[in-house]
DNA sequence: GTAGGGTTAG
């Protein structure tokens, strides 16, 4: 990885003086950070930007520590760069995700000091790592004393802190709080949608429907974002039929709103999903005769539709229609499509549409398309695809997580060869690092170790290999504790 | 980062 980094530094003096040098690049300088010892400095005459700055984050998210000790030495030793906003949240965001807290206040402290912050984003950020660490009162705490931070609460931050607590389950926890505090902010129709939405969002659809009437008896009229995510919370419960009807009736009473793109993609892809394939497609006739333009996101619930529910040939003619309709794909389109190649064994045409996606389409792969294809290449022993594709994650626009290790090192035992097993040690090893620096990995990792590599190891009858694998591996694991020791002790250092 | 639609399979 350092070659990587010379090879581009290379290449820029090569340039000539009279040539602009190329702009630096993110993944270079990431792959550098991520092979360097912890204290080594930065590399020097880079002309850092927030943009350059906030890629490089982005890139070493699932490496925190490397991260947070990248941000620290600008912010601390380089006399001509000051960090911007959206750095310090990200900064933030990262610590909050290893639950350092000192590191996420003296970051608040620290933006303060400069006058760039604490903003209301900031501290949605750090409620939203509360709420879905299983600590909703921490969040609501939070919310309460914002103000003390130099940070003013009013509705909008009312609907935001609802909205996290929302979004991450605890829609009793926003119900008591939108309770407590409706009068105090005048909840308007947003907070009503909010909470709607939650109820919907862990399939209470009944409640949700209480305070859709709760509202009007309030004299807040539900506009169609109410309506649309009433839709949604009907197909998502899987009550299809109620979800139908309720569409009918907002067609009927039309209420002087009329239907959106939202609408039709959500009937689209809720009549899909439940195998109502030849309905969807009327409804996605319907839009357009209706005057309503289908969008990406509508195309790309009818491809995911047709994967599921009917035929991958017949996605690719959509995908193909869109594209001569002068429609430009996305990564979802993209990983769907790919999704149903190669859930149709299609795997060359797979590939084929991965080329076109970074060559033609101008997206980038993205983990959900490396893991998924991956995984299929995996259960079919196809381990050395897999693991090229996991080379190419190395080096390429996006970085292995702990779902690819668990993926990798579960398919290692499919073939039941020892080389495989030599790898998947080795894969361990490294996860183990990547483990100890990110803690809501460790209740997937538990799984993993109980159920795939157990019930793999099982299934081999040969005891002795068995065994002395097993000892192998549990030889690695503790040496990879071990090291994970020594390297917590190292990044303690800026914690 | 005041709200609603489109990413795995198990």
């Amino acid at each position: 990885m350092n070659r990587l980094f010379t090879k581009s530094l290379c290449t820029s003096s090569a340039a000539g003086a009279n040539l602009k040098p190329p702009p630096p690049d993110p993944a270079a300088i990431s792959n550098l950070i991520l092979s360097s010892p912890i204290q080594s400095p930065l590399p020097s005459n880079t002309p850092w930007t927030p943009h350059l700055v906030n890629s490089i984050l982005k890139r070493l998210w699932n490496h925190g520590p490397k991260a947070l000790h990248f941000f620290h030495l600008l912010d601390r030793r380089h006399r001509n760069y000051i960090h911007s906003p959206s750095s310090f949240n990200l900064a933030i965001d990262i610590a909050a995700r290893l639950h350092l807290h000192t590191t996420v206040w003296s970051l608040i402290r620290r933006m303060r000091s400069l006058r760039i912050g604490p903003s209301p984003k900031t501290f949605a950020i750090v409620a939203e790592r509360f709420a879905s660490s299983g600590k909703p009162d921490k969040a609501v705490n939070l919310f309460l004393n914002m103000h003390e931070h130099g940070c003013s609460q009013d509705l909008a931050s009312f609907n935001t802190i609802l909205d996290i607590l929302c979004k991450s389950k605890r829609v009793e926890k926003a119900y008591e709080l939108f309770k407590d505090l409706r009068g105090r902010f005048s909840a308007d129709v947003v907070t009503y949608n909010v909470i709607v939405n939650g109820w919907c969002l862990i399939k209470r659809t009944p409640k949700a429907l209480e305070v859709l009437k709760e509202m009007v008896e309030r004299g807040i009229s539900p506009n169609l974002t109410t309506y649309n995510t009433m839709l949604k919370g009907f197909f998502r419960s899987g009550q299809v039929r109620q979800g139908w009807e309720f569409f009918l009736e907002m067609k009927k009473r039309n209420c002087g709103i009329g239907f959106d793109v939202v609408t039709y993609t959500t009937v689209v892809h809720g009549l899909g999903v439940s195998g109502e394939v030849k309905r969807a497609k009327k409804v996605f006739d319907e839009m357009i005769r209706e005057g309503v333009l289908p969008s990406v996101a509508t195309h790309n619930a009818l491809i995911q539709v047709l994967c599921k529910k009917d035929t991958v040939e017949n996605a690719v003619l959509v995908f193909e229609e869109m594209v001569r309709k002068g429609y430009e794909p996305n990564v979802t389109t993209y990983n769907v499509l790919i999704r149903g190649l190669f859930h149709a064994g299609e795997f060359t045409r797979g590939e084929e549409m991965m080329r076109t996606m970074e060559e033609e389409g101008g997206c980038e792969a993205s983990f959900q398309t490396y893991n998924m294809m991956i995984r299929y290449y995996l259960e079919c022993g196809e381990v050395e695809k897999a693991l090229g594709l996991f080379e190419r994650m190395g080096s390429g626009g996006c970085l292995p997580n702990l779902d690819t290790y668990n993926i990798l090192i579960s398919g290692m035992f499919v073939r039941k060869r020892s080389e495989d097993m030599v790898v998947a040690g080795k894969l361990l090893v490294e996860m183990e690092i990547l483990r100890s620096q990110s803690k809501s990995g460790s209740r997937l990792t538990k799984k993993f170790r109980l159920t795939e590599s157990g019930k793999a190891l099982f299934r081999e009858d040969r005891a002795r290999t068995v065994s002395k694998l097993l000892n192998y591996t549990i030889a690695l694991l503790s040496w990879a504790k071990k090291f994970s020791a020594f390297y917590s002790s190292c990044v303690s250092e800026y914690r």
